[in-house]
DNA sequence: GACTTTGTTTGACAGTTGTCAAGAAAACTC
DNA sequence: GAGTTTTCTTGACAACTGTCAAACAAAGTC
């Protein structure tokens, strides 16, 4: 069947342009989901706001957990290599410090849906048993994002970390929730908060 | 109106009644939001799961969010004195970082549902504005109850808190909301977890 | 250009939800 | 113990949900 698939081009490009429709399905799935949640989003009103029918929906997803699993994992690919080219390029301590707080109080603010989104899927998984494998997924990219950035800071800083990754995960996790919540009730403090935060705490997660 | 109601010892019991009435439905209804989480509980499942007709939750609250937000204002004043006794009776760093942990990885595993239940409405008050002040207090109210256990901690070691109270607390609450959501795929290695990442991290909240 | 496949619309379904109101039952008052 | 107030039950409502299927349009195939 795959091989068949393969050789036919035409048919090819019917399976991309069902990708593409999903895709487009999804991203208006999660700019409705990132402004109402995960509970208050019905699947008509994914359709509603978007150029498509209720119908055609349920035509590329089976059902609900379908598209938002579906989502969730589209979501993943765009978030976790956040900071790879800060990392990459950095040259001293501070500046991969400076880069890797500047790109968080950025996509704080720029994508703070999205934020909101990921943090309320990871509390609803604890209780829909079908969103835990996507999560966890999401959980160790993150995991091991965070740990790119305290390795390589420990680098130039000519130290080792001083915790493990998932510790170094939680923690820093733990800080940027605080600020996606308290995003909502005060927009204007928020960023400047979470960057003092951070940067108390960067240096003890390295050996001195 | 208020001092007829204190001169009138009938009229204060019948008060009383209400509010124990009050109790008695938000316990039964922390019970079902903990097993089922804040999107899935309907006001019927409530009643059905307690001794009461859907009618009376009506009777006893406004609507749905004046039963969940007293719910969660009930459900505080149970929580954030959980380890007062430990903090007061240490004489030693061990000692007390014995009995926190202790007693945290224990709550962990007894009331489970109920840290489920305070992540997943902490989520929703990201949507849902009219939770927010609740949400806020409680959160106040464990950074306080972090900052007392981290200040007896660094008293006991001759040391100083090197973080503030927010930064504390954001980083033992992502510690601790990795273990709650952990739990549920893996309960019996998350609490001896918990407790490794958290010895790990404590002495670091302080000056050397 | 007929025919088949693919994609889309529309409307319907059964179930659930929050909310409310009318009236029964119980408690209380005098 | 009649009358009043409080408490509770029951049934109803309108709105909304996920799901599906039948009719319709478009694209592709021979």
């Amino acid at each position: 069947m795959a091989s068949t698939a393969a050789e036919r081009p035409a048919r090819v490009s019917g399976i991309d342009k069902i990708e593409r429709r999903r895709v487009a399905l999804a991203e208006s799935a999660l700019k409705t989901l990132g402004e109402l949640g995960y509970a208050r989003t019905s699947l008509r009103e994914i359709a509603n706001n978007s150029e498509f029918t209720h119908g055609v929906v349920h035509y590329y997803f089976r059902d609900k957990i379908d598209l938002i699993s579906y989502c969730v994992r589209y979501y993943k690919t765009k978030c976790a290599r956040r900071y790879d080219e800060v990392v990459e390029t950095a040259t001293s301590a501070e500046e991969l410090a400076t880069g890797f707080l500047g790109k968080m109080t950025q996509t704080l603010v720029e994508e703070t849906p999205m934020h909101k989104l990921w943090y309320d899927l990871r509390a609803q998984s604890m209780f829909e048993e079908q969103l835990r494998p996507d999560v966890e997924e999401i959980d160790k990219l993150l995991e091991a994002m965070i740990w790119r950035i305290l390795s390589r800071y420990a680098d130039l800083t000519g130290t080792s970390p001083s915790v493990d990754a998932p510790t170094a995960y939680a923690l820093v996790d733990g800080l940027f929730e605080q600020a996606v919540v308290g995003y909502a009730a005060n927009p204007d403090r928020t960023p400047a908060l979470l960057t003092d935060r951070l940067m108390q705490v960067l240096p003890k997660l390295v050996t001195a």
